[in-house]
DNA sequence: TCGCTTCCGTTATAAGTTCTAACTCACCGA
DNA sequence: TCGGTGAGTTAGAACTTATAACGGAAGCGA
């Protein structure tokens, strides 16, 4: 489909190789985790021996990173795709958990427990960027929406904070939004999205790592109730 | 201190040995995460040789499953320990964020990345239960007090949802309350229990995990603003 | 006090891992 | 046609977890 036909020969099939590597690694990782990942067995599984894959990862770390790098790309993707299509908030929220339960290992890849020594690699980060630009849209035409509701004398308890204008928090992210630097959100909006994004990641991270197993309630209905409380619709 | 002062003096030994192999391998924990934890250097940093320590665990996995269990145990000593003392929904939230701070890859011990195959051993769920009933006695005396506080006509948005009766998702947990099995709480503390649970991991797991760095706002601030907005205090 | 048993720590070994080095060979381009 | 580039190979070093077999010391009962 999307696959690279630029270039040499050599380069397409080298891009080729490198994306069935990958595709063995996801295998890899969803059945026994990041941790467990062996160059060896990829190698194995492709029918060649051991070294052969130094020539394109230099090493664990590298294709690790690559992972990394499409699981982030992936989640930019499908919030973005869908935000286009008009989702709201809510709709954002049923892209991220569908996307979670897809493969929770992917999940973990990008929210997971991080590794000390490892630092992330500048790109990821302007793609969690990415992914945070979309979440200041959407917050940002949902505060816009519960004020004019709330002009209309409607006593709905629309995002995260009543009445009593501006929290302590809200006035701190109007001082400190590098993280949306040049978006037009109000502090409102900017509370809403990071209410929005660390919720849903309480509930998915919890769910995912299997804590409510056994507790007996639903997962998806805690999931939508704190959607419910976020946007208030 | 607690030193078990108990059984033959092999037994305390025995003991005393496995508690040192433990702290050599949260140091390394701490240093390079827990996927990179070595049996064969723990034993180098103890002077003598690498199968010694399988005499006082069969194999990597059981030395983790006994660390995960320290997590767990100190988690639900400082929470009790605070709740005893006559802290309120706010203090467990302090406790629980200091808890976190100190030591990070404890956190992600215990709510981290899991790995697939692996189950958790029965006590620690039985750990996990105890914890949840701290929250849920603090969650039950904080709904009470504004479901007083309602009654006199006060209009604070005291807990998670506002007025309106129950929620849908407050039906669903009193109908589904095997967690909370024997736990005289309504509806609405079961609810506040678990948003508190779900949304304060949120912010501390993406926190911890540094998606936070760079952002420019304080973690600790959002962090007191959930609370905040789970108490309403 | 003697002797038996238990258990600790050792070395040796097997099988696995990542990763480097050196070599062969095939293909691609000029 | 010929040379360069790069893929894949085997060999090997330095690790890892884990098992097996052996020595010896320490505790425990008679």
């Amino acid at each position: 489909m999307t696959e690279s036909d630029a270039g040499t020969p050599r380069e397409r099939y080298r891009a080729q190789v490198q994306e069935e590597i990958k595709a063995h690694a996801w295998e890899q990782i969803r059945a026994s985790g990041a941790s467990a990942l062996s160059l060896n067995a990829i190698a194995k599984r492709m029918g060649l021996s051991g070294p052969a894959l130094y020539r394109y990862y230099s090493g664990r770390d590298e294709l690790i990173t690559a992972l990394v790098r499409d699981a982030y790309r992936s989640l930019a993707d499908a919030v973005r795709l869908q935000a286009e299509a008009g989702a709201d908030l809510a709709g954002l929220a049923r892209t991220l958990r569908r996307w979670a339960l897809e493969d929770p290992q992917r999940y973990f890849l990008v929210y997971g427990t991080p590794i000390p020594g490892y630092e992330a690699p500048p790109d990821t980060t302007s793609i969690a960027a990415e992914i945070m630009a979309v979440l200041l849209d959407a917050a940002a035409a949902a505060a816009a929406a519960a004020a004019a509701e709330d002009a209309d004398g409607a006593t709905v308890d629309a995002a995260v904070d009543d009445a009593a204008s501006s929290s302590p928090i809200e006035a701190h992210l109007a001082d400190h939004r590098a993280w949306a630097a040049d978006h037009p959100a109000s502090p409102a909006a900017l509370r809403l999205a990071l209410a929005f994004w660390t919720r849903l990641s309480g509930v998915l991270s919890l769910e995912l790592a299997g804590h409510f197993t056994g507790m007996g309630f639903d997962p998806e209905l805690l999931y939508a109730a704190e959607v419910q409380a976020l946007t208030g619709s």
